[in-house]
DNA sequence: GCGACTTTGTGCCTGCGTTCACAAGCGGCT
DNA sequence: AGCCGCTTGTGAACGCAGGCACAAAGTCGC
């Protein structure tokens, strides 16, 4: 076979696993508190037992990232900190602007430092005008038709579109022609942008509709009795059972 | 190969593969939108279309839950809804409860109607004194050591955490303990729980992470000029070339 | 009524992602 | 200094998911 000719060109040094990325940020923040807390080495089995993964698929992971562990001892706590952050592009801030200052909005605003922080919501834009200059978590709202001129004087880098769905198409092109190239999505709808955008997508109506899917599926397998009478074992106590659809990784770890 | 013995003990009438369960819900919502247009038959070409994916893989979905197409016409809109609701186990109202009504639980807690509904908020928790017996979104706060008695009169059937990092563990027990086994979580920490509790989890912090990866590896690839010159062209003008990582099928199309 | 066209449903192939299992490497102990 | 045990890093196998391409099937026009 030929996998030698890579088909994206070959140029890429290394291509990280889009799957391995979202969990290298699992990671990180998993890092972070050990941090906190004074542990200067782990284990990748310590590792991925926090995380809620596979020892294996952890150590496969970092190795995407380059060679920093010591055999038979472990990571080095800080050193796998600063190079994940290096490798997920978070030494350069990244500037945020948040659109649509609802109720999700305020929420998002109002949040103040993302867990690991290196995000700092600097813009807000709207398009009622009951909330222009408003400050809002301690940054005033601005009109969406100044987006373009206070997009570029704050260096954004990342979109939050929390519009109501009608709204988002529009607002979504005008981040787009304002330059920002990564935009996360919380209206349900699907967005349509040039290629050299990317896109990310919160749907909570969709992560609820999985959650009644396999309510459902429970229901289905035991139609019984109340109290489930098997413990319908899979075989395996450790691991992670749980396949998680395309969202995360997994959410959550077996309780021993 | 053997794939006779399904390695889960082949019980399963028809296993519907976990992403396309999430592509569902999303198909759902793009046929009740077409529906209230008054869209009465839609091919699965134009269904891909407006969902943003390959009209293969939709065709294959919605094969997974039964054969309700037309050859040569395509599919009837209300078919299709009442069928993914079937599957997606929407045709019983799922109760939702909230706990943590900070920012994130005042912006849920007044989020009236989920597309597509079916996920009426009918509980809210939350242990600040202040906040007791006032309503918010027109329900009003109980307490969290409340939560047992509350849950069964209602019929929680998904517990949504919107606590402090800190307090989440204790409210996923506690929820778990009021016999809720479908847990929606917005805290970044990973949770333990039972076997037979299905846990998703929202992490803003891991969606902006992966958008500073990809806007790093794109400030990367293109050191050079400002404005690319090459437009990186990948062959396939149409499709969804964006694989996403492991939270979403994709977010996004690709604008023609 | 029949033919041509349209669209579904799916078999097969390809590629990615996960997991196992183990050799290589390093530290500590004697 | 040498051995032993622990942990990393990765080669290889496996299984799932995606996408192509086509036969089956049904409709519409004549
Ligand atoms: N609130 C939630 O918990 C929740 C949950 C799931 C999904 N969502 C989605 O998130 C989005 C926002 O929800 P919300 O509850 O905050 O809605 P909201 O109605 O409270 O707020 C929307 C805000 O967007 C502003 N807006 C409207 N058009 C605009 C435009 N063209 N440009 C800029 N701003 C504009 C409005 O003025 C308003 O302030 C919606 O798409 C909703 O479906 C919200
Ligand atoms: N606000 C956002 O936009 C945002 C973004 C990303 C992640 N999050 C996460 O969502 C969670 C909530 O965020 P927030 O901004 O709403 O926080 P918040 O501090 O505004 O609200 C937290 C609420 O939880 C309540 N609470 C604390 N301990 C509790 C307990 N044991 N039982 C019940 N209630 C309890 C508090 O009284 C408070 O009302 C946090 O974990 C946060 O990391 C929030």
């Amino acid at each position: 076979m030929p996998p030698l000719t890579n088909g994206q060109g070959a140029l890429s040094p290394r291509a990280i696993p889009e799957a391995a990325v979202a969990r290298l940020a699992v990671y990180l923040r998993v890092l972070s508190g050990m941090k906190e807390q004074g542990i200067t080495t782990v284990s990748s089995e310590e590792l991925s037992v926090a995380a809620g993964v596979n020892s294996a698929k952890l150590r496969k992971d970092l190795s995407y990232i380059g060679t920093y562990g010591t055999r038979g001892v472990g990571y080095e706590v800080e050193v796998l900190i600063d190079q994940i952050e290096r490798v997920l592009g978070l030494t350069r801030e990244q500037s945020v602007a948040v659109v649509g200052i609802g109720n999700l909005g305020h929420a998002l605003a109002n949040y103040g430092g993302f867990p690991g922080r290196g995000f700092p919501v600097t813009a807000l834009f709207d398009v009622d005008p009951d909330l222009m200059g408003v400050p809002v978590g301690g940054i005033p709202v601005n009109h969406i038709d100044d987006i373009a001129s206070v997009c570029a004087a704050k260096e954004i880098t990342i979109g939050v579109i929390a519009t109501p769905p009608a709204a988002a198409q529009v607002v979504c092109d005008r981040l787009v022609q304002a330059g920002v190239e990564c935009i996360l999505n919380f209206a349900p709808v699907v967005l349509q942008v040039p290629e050299t955008v990317e896109v990310r997508k919160v749907d909570l109506a969709v992560e609820l509709q999985i959650l009644s899917f396999h309510q459902a599926r429970r229901a289905d397998s035991a139609p019984s009795g109340e109290t489930a009478p098997q413990p319908r074992s899979n075989g395996r106590v450790n691991g992670s059972p749980r396949h998680s659809v395309e969202n995360r990784p997994n959410g959550a770890v077996v309780r021993r």
